[in-house]
DNA sequence: TTACCCACCGAAAACGATTGCACAATCGAT
DNA sequence: ATCGATTGTGCAATCGTTTTCGGTGGGTAA
């Protein structure tokens, strides 16, 4: 069916667009009567107004813009599900832009969502930031900025994470509950903030045990080579019962390695990880983790970053998303195993 | 910095709006004097054209529509990207939307791409679409439809996906050159197409091998108890001694299955898979399989869609993907083990 | 001088909606 | 009969562009 403009809906109902425009938004200056038959016409004739020559009077675009570093397969797309439920419940639309890692690509798309004028912005930061440069002229396009996952901590924007460094003290704690007194942490590319929090709260939980656990962290950078560099520390520290490992991604790949080695879990060698909560469920024996939630981090951002849409004077906030310990099969209880 | 409009931009420059607008369009009616200038001064004043306006002109909206059935970790972030990246190529942004398996989410999805005028859609239809119902009145909002992946199979509507049928074949040839006699084939649901034109392949390939080779195909709905109806099947065929996986949601079950149970991959059973290519590198050993692209897809239903959108006589083609055979270390050669 | 062409530029009408303001009609009150 | 208030509509401006259609002014040919 063709889609028909208001002025052509005022010519056949015989009256003037202003009316009908108000009669369809349900001004109260318009009667009963005509607002009945305008609506009527309106469906007949399959009316739906142009959202673009909307815009252009009311400033608002209905759209939202996130801005990734890349697809990947873990919590992308468990984070994506989450904040197109927000966004479409607010009747807004989702544009989605990756930036490759790029600094110079994340300003680009800010730009051009400022010149298509998105009315607000998620941006989950890559590697390729640059921390020293100022972001705030960038949200000043108009649109608000929120930051989610990958976030920069500051004071002028708000941004959502996970408690990073409390939860690997909390790992700590906990392979040191379960017996383990010598935890080899694995760690992803030190370019990201997420990586140096985690790492930090690493060693310092492993501070709080003084000498009763020793721990050893290791960082796999994108073009290392995993075999290598796994079977070497685990050959320096053979007294190693377990490991600590930072993200699903480097968890794959600790699991290729210690599968292809003969390596079982835990019976030989305990594993927790953080993770989207997909993968521990996927492999045998399924891994005990802590569940850094997509959905979460991705609602609470679009959340947010309605409020800013809608107030004037937004207050910035600073979320840190609790991730809670599913405990499963790939930690083993070394006091039990020794009194048992 | 704030936006300027052509306007002011005109007034600062002493000349008209309509002289600045083709002096920034390269128009020849302009010398090349003024255009310097004007475009000195629209880099001085941080002139940037306003898009929506501009598409209330020019009768675009610079967007591109993706509406998935759901965001799964396999898959889609690979396609994703591929389509993002044509898309921002063009200078056009990418929508999305998640039709949740829905029929009904499908139509309200595309009702709303009419509404808000975008210039294309890419879409890949879910479990509970149907069939027929007819297609083509969606498409009548004006924007051209591509369908990909999880296409409906019809002469209207061009749509690209891989080629499901002979790769089963392919599949079943491919083992049994391996001298394996006895295979298992594991499907999704059968609510989509293309688990059928899957299941389809496989027993057509069986029949070309009359009783040389003999198989069952198991169909996993989402709801079935895994474990049980994997270990039956097995239980019932010991003389199995490959499986062939249509997919890697699929293949991830059936992985844990086998891990858990104590079957060696392909010491004593082989395993043969279709995949996005991600998968069969991270587990152990690496999985032969056959490379189902999905940035191939992506980039050709992307390109299609533009060529549509240009067209004014747009053709409808159906295209289907060849894939390739990854050979890894998941499926045993009988025949030389036989010899050795 | 007249006529005509050409290279440049400007005025103004779109595009499709929203909205402040004026105005017409009705009605009760004076 | 006149006035004010009330109710329901329409006119016209506006958002920021693009584009059609003319209009200058200078140069060349007749």
């Amino acid at each position: 069916m063709k889609k028909i403009t208001l002025k052509e809906l005022a010519e056949v109902l015989n009256m003037s667009v202003s009316t009908v425009s108000r009669a369809l938004s349900d001004h109260p200056d318009i009667s009963e009567g005509t607002k009945k038959k305008v609506k009527e016409a309106s469906v007949l004739y399959n009316y739906t107004p142009n959202l673009r020559a909307r815009y252009l009077r009311t400033k608002s675009s209905g759209l939202v813009a996130l801005i990734l570093p890349e697809y990947n397969m873990f919590f992308i797309p468990a984070l994506m599900k989450a904040i197109s439920d927000v966004v479409n419940e607010q009747n807004y639309s989702l544009l989605i832009f990756q930036s490759d890692d790029s600094y110079e690509k994340e300003l680009d798309i800010i730009e051009y969502c400022n010149q298509i004028s998105v009315d607000g912005i998620l941006l989950s930061i890559g590697t390729g930031f640059d921390h020293k440069k100022d972001l705030m002229e960038l949200s000043t396009g108009g649109a608000p900025i929120v930051l989610l996952d990958r976030v920069w901590p500051n004071e002028r924007i708000s941004h959502v994470s996970i408690e990073g460094e409390k939860i690997s003290e909390r790992a700590v704690k906990y392979l040191s509950d379960m017996g383990h007194q010598h935890i080899i942490g694995v760690f992803g590319s030190m370019d990201l903030t997420i990586t140096k929090t985690r790492h930090k709260g690493f060693l310092d939980g492993l501070k709080d045990f003084d000498q009763k656990v020793k721990g050893k962290a290791l960082i796999i950078e994108a073009d290392d080579d995993v075999e290598n560099v796994l079977s070497k520390i685990l050959k320096e520290n053979p007294e190693t019962t377990a490991l600590y490992l930072m993200s699903d991604e480097v968890a794959m790949k600790v699991y290729y390695f210690l599968n292809k080695n003969g390596y079982r879990i835990p019976e030989d060698i305990s594993v927790l990880s953080i993770s989207d909560g997909t993968l521990p469920f996927l492999i045998h024996p399924k891994i005990t983790h802590f569940y850094h939630s997509p959905t979460e981090i991705g609602r609470r951002a679009a959340t947010i970053l309605f409020e800013q849409m809608k107030s004037n004077e937004p207050s910035v906030q600073d979320v840190r998303i609790e991730c809670e310990l599913v405990e499963l099969d790939s930690v083993k209880n070394l006091k039990e195993a020794a009194k048992g």
